[in-house]
RNA sequence: GGGGUGGUAGUUCAGCCUGGUUAGAACGCUGGCCUGUCAAGCCAGAGGUCGCGGGUUCAAGUCCCGUCCACCCCGCCA
């Protein structure tokens, strides 16, 4: 080693010792009889200084330096003269008084400022990622998403997972997300694909009677990105044989403690709230709800039947529904704020947003273009279930369920925003009870909800049964209903608005999976072709199992206060997929393209 | 595929709506002064393909069309 430390690790205690350390050069203030160096390394900064009287040599050399140089120094460290303490630094206190300066490394003039963090742009950090990595916040996102993974292998090895690794190049799955395929040279014309998760592999590895598995690892899917969703992301992938859901949750549960605990020093409260999937939606519109905060949506589709509100009405009669969302304290928006609201809600989705606002619920004084159409009686019923109060602005959707849901779920998330109703704070649950299956519009057809091998709870297995001639399936026969009221051991867990982690208790039974093929319209045929080495494997004395994979990225990014993933990857990929500072993707010779035996046709 | 925001000095931005002399500011950079600063200070200086292409106009950073890139969102994705 050439140092003796890091930077930031100089104790007031170790005062009076000559120590040398290396790192770059933060800041330096340079006054012409004193220098002053701030040096940085990844342990953090210390303020070195430079004095003819220690040693000329080194302070001549000292009016050299310049930003991000990479140097070597040795002094005394001694406690900084009364009044020259910096209380921002935690070595605040302290100074190293240079008597040997080495310049190991010169740097150009940067790009960027590694100070400055937020005001750079995006381009400009992705094109000079190993300069934006320097910046002290982003050292700390990857130390604490080091420190994360490291607590996470501790608890699944003390609870006695075994860390087992799947096959990278593997099947392509057409269920599900696009995957990213790669040629194969060896047999012309077929391709590997990428994992989107190691699932199939997983379920293998318990029939292989290894009982308790984890992995961390890369998972690829073909999709559009957005702010937390990354071409190539890291799940903590987990599957245990011999159990039920409250397993896998009590696992989960402990793992969030102790990762919370020992790297942020946070105490998460276990077990976590649970929710049903109907609950959450008709509480907060989505299945990924932030229990931060209040706000919660209220049905008012009963109480429009008796207001001659046309828009109402017309909703009514379409069988659609009417929710309302509180504004806490907007009624004194002017109608150009509530237009702009309105506009946000046009934005997701809706037709309208109607409002009233509340001004005095006892003296009946409610405003609004629409008051009319509205009885008193019903205007106070409508505040007290918003639980309204004078100064309260009422909102409201009318639409078919999934647009109401899913506007006023945005509404509420846009509102707490800017009525700050969003406290810190870490708020895990469970959404739970999914709904086995989905009807597809377009394909008209049922679609797996989680995945083809979701087992159903056990009071719903006579349900899928009980269905036979599949092809006569129409929407709002008896058929359809029974299968969509069919729940799945599924659960996803939600941490402060963002669904960090999903699993499921898998069906171990040859003749359920069976039937789940056949009521997703999968031939015998086709499930061999797709899925025949889980489904053989299953015919083995496949024991109960079941499983969860949480998002890494997406945790991290939430416990360091990110607003992106790529915050918390070291090289991530833009909103295109390509990484701007190694020109990822890139063309290839023809000559690779020649022995994979593959043309391109370019649009 | 669709909607939105942005692209001007190394960086962050102003200028654009309402076209008109030499495109500004701050930070950074270069040089000088400066022995207790910590966003050091003071003085001087250099630095521009106004993303790219086309159009309108006597005249375009500014108006119009197209296009590329980055970001946010919808679709897509669990």
């Amino acid at each position: 080693m050439i140092r003796d430390k890091g930077c930031g690790e100089l104790k007031e205690s170790e005062v009076g010792k000559k120590i040398t350390l290396c790192g770059w050069i933060f800041r330096r203030r340079d006054h012409g009889g004193l220098i002053f160096v701030d040096l940085r390394d990844r342990s953090g900064i210390i303020q070195v200084v430079f004095s003819p009287d220690v040693s000329r040599k080194a302070h001549e050399l000292a009016h050299e330096l310049r930003n991000e140089y990479v140097i070597s120094v040795s002094g005394d460290l001694r406690k900084r003269p009364d009044g020259t303490e910096n209380p921002n630094l935690p070595t605040g206190n302290l100074e190293v008084y240079a008597e040997r300066l080495e310049v190991l490394n010169k740097s150009a003039p940067l790009p960027l400022n590694i100070e400055d963090a937020g005001d750079i742009s995006e381009t400009l950090r992705l094109r000079y990622r190993y300069l934006d990595l320097r910046r002290p916040d982003m050292q700390r996102n990857l130390i604490i998403r080091h420190r994360v993974t490291k607590v996470i292998r501790d608890y699944l090895d003390e609870n006695g997972f075994l860390e087992i690794e799947t096959p990278v190049l593997t099947k392509s799955t057409p269920e599900g997300a696009r995957d990213y395929l790669v040629p194969s040279r060896l047999n012309p014309g077929l391709f590997y694909a990428l994992p989107q998760s190691p699932q199939l592999f997983k379920q293998i590895l318990m029939v292989s009677g290894f009982e308790k598995y984890f992995q961390i690892v890369k998972c690829f899917r073909d999709e559009d990105l957005r702010a937390d969703r990354q071409p190539e992301f890291t799940q903590v992938d987990l599957e245990m044989s011999f159990v039920d859901k409250e397993n896998i949750m009590e696992i989960i549960e402990g793992m969030m403690k102790r990762v919370f605990k020992e790297v942020l020093d946070e105490d998460i409260n276990t077990p976590f709230e649970r929710l049903s999937f109907q609950e959450s939606i008709e509480r907060f519109g989505t299945d990924k709800p932030d229990l931060r905060f209040g706000l919660e949506l209220k049905d008012m589709t009963d109480l429009s039947e008796k207001c001659t509100f046309r828009v109402f009405l017309e909703t009514l009669k379409t069988g659609g529904r009417i929710k309302a969302i509180k504004g806490k304290g907007l009624a004194e928006l002017s109608r150009r704020e509530i237009d702009l609201l309105t506009d946000e809600a046009l934005s997701f989705g809706a037709k309208g947003l109607a409002w009233i606002k509340v001004k005095s619920i006892s003296g009946g004084g409610f405003e609004s273009p629409i008051v009319r159409f509205f009885p008193e009686d019903v205007l106070k019923e409508m505040s007290r279930r918003l639980e309204a109060e004078d100064g309260d602005l009422m909102l409201f959707v009318a639409d078919e369920e999934k647009v109401v849901n899913d506007v006023l779920s945005r509404m509420r998330i846009e509102l707490g925003k800017r009525l700050n109703l969003i406290k810190g704070g870490y708020r895990f649950v469970w959404i739970e009870d999914f709904p086995l299956l989905e009807w597809n519009k377009d394909e008209n057809r049922f679609e797996s909800m989680h995945h083809p091998f979701t087992s159903p709870i056990d009071e719903d297995i006579e349900k899928i049964f009980s269905v036979i001639g599949l092809t006569h399936l129409r929407p709002q026969s008896s058929d359809f209903r029974l299968l969509s009221s069919v729940r799945a051991k599924a659960y996803d867990i939600v941490l402060n608005g963002y669904e960090i982690g999903g699993g499921s208790i898998r069906i171990h039974r040859r003749d359920i999976q069976r039937k789940m093929f056949e009521i997703l319209g999968i031939s015998e045929e086709e499930a061999r072709i797709k899925f025949g080495f889980l489904l053989e494997a299953l015919e083995y004395g496949a024991p109960p199992h079941g499983g969860i994979a949480l998002g890494l990225d997406r945790l991290v990014m939430i416990m360091v206060g990110a607003t992106s993933i790529r915050d918390v990857i070291a090289f991530p990929k833009t909103q295109k997929a390509a990484c701007i500072m190694s020109g990822t993707p890139s063309q290839v010779d023809a000559k690779q393209l020649k022995e994979l035996h593959i043309k391109t046709d370019m649009p």
